[in-house]
DNA sequence: CAGGTTACGTATTGATTGTTACGTTACCAA
DNA sequence: TTGGTAACGTAACAATCAATACGTAACCTG
């Protein structure tokens, strides 16, 4: 589409489209994608509209774009955690305590591009609020994955809800994400994830009946 | 300041402020601060610009009453809860179940005002941002102060770390938040809170060492 | 009934929003 | 060297944003 591989003729980019990616997706990830204005995204991308639609097509192809390259290089700490060889309980623990050290990283905005991108949004950009539903409800999904690999194995009761303790992970990890905007530091990530997973013997327990 | 009370001489306002008030609380609530448009809420609050503007000032000031009017219409339930003559494990109780219907009340939108106003924003509205920051943050402090009574009251271990806890349940009512936006149920969001309360009894155990 | 005061309706303001013509420049293939 | 192609820089686009003049209408006090 835009050509970002070879390019078969044609006056050569001026500009690494990859930094420039890299570069909106921190904005967006600060100050969400509408209140991200295109005059923001120029002077941190250090591009010319032109350079943005060209390379883009418009605010919301970038947005889209932004989530993709998020998801590679930021959200590393859920698949690797969730793909570990280790059991489920472990894989559960190293998911959010990896979330507790990567939603406060010093230089990265706070929390979780997926729910700073937009809670709430015009009519006009629900579309986009949709989205970041979508990729909020993949990550819960992928949660309830592990947890029913697990079931599989006999590792957790086999009455337990695959889903309901996915939910209650991923809630977790959302208010983890808002704390974290709020000036939540590493540690006190790591203490609300360690209070979270002291639910865990218990709702093994009582799965277990 | 805008004269709520009786008027002293000129023309009577030709609608109910309150209601105005109320519909554009509504309005904020489900499209947050800056992607709600005066033309939104012009049509949402059935009135001219001038109108608005004469009643409320700006937007910004709108906004702020309409926090106010939210606090004191919508979120009964968390000061009831909390100062309910009923043991702390219990009081807690309330609040996340009270939580779990108020955040999923039908014909109201999902969530929290205090969270979907504004999670991110543009540096022009900091201002606000950093407002609804500080409505999250009282939560907080409310939940803790009840904790910390509890403690007092010898109810709770001495050992506890009463703003540990009051950051976790905090942070599952703002997941249960998001949950809610994101389409949880009420049951959804009980049984997310009932999950949650599983890890009380197993951190009162550990603080009580 | 006159004077003071406040809200009304209509129409519009300047600024900012995302987006795009348009003419030029730089590369590749032939 | 020529033709094709695509990105360049400059400048401006229509639409929407929040906010306001301005003249009129409606109430209370004296």
């Amino acid at each position: 589409m835009e050509n970002f591989g070879k390019s078969r003729g044609g006056r050569p980019r001026a500009f690494d489209p990859e930094a420039a990616l890299d570069a909106a997706m921190h904005l967006f990830w600060e100050h969400g994608y509408e209140a991200t204005s295109l005059a923001m995204l120029r002077e941190a991308m250090g591009l010319t509209p032109p350079q943005i639609y060209n390379a883009f097509t418009d605010k919301e192809t970038l947005f889209r774009r932004a989530l993709v390259h998020y998801h590679e290089t930021e959200v590393g700490f859920a698949l690797d955690a969730l793909s570990a060889p280790v059991p489920t309980e472990e894989a559960i623990r190293l998911l959010l305590m990896g979330a507790a050290q990567a939603y406060t990283r010093p230089g990265k905005p706070g929390g979780c591009l997926f729910i700073s991108g937009a809670l709430a949004a015009s009519p006009q950009a629900q579309g986009i609020a949709d989205e970041l539903k979508a990729y909020r409800r993949a990550s819960e999904a992928a949660i309830a994955a592990r947890l029913g690999k697990g079931r599989e194995a006999g590792e957790l009761p086999a009455g337990l809800s695959v889903e309901r303790l996915a939910k209650y992970l991923a809630g977790v990890m959302q208010g983890m994400s808002i704390q974290a905007r709020d000036g939540a530091s590493t540690e006190d990530l790591r203490a609300l994830a360690e209070t979270a997973l002291a639910a865990w013997a218990a709702e093994m327990r009582k799965a277990a009946d």
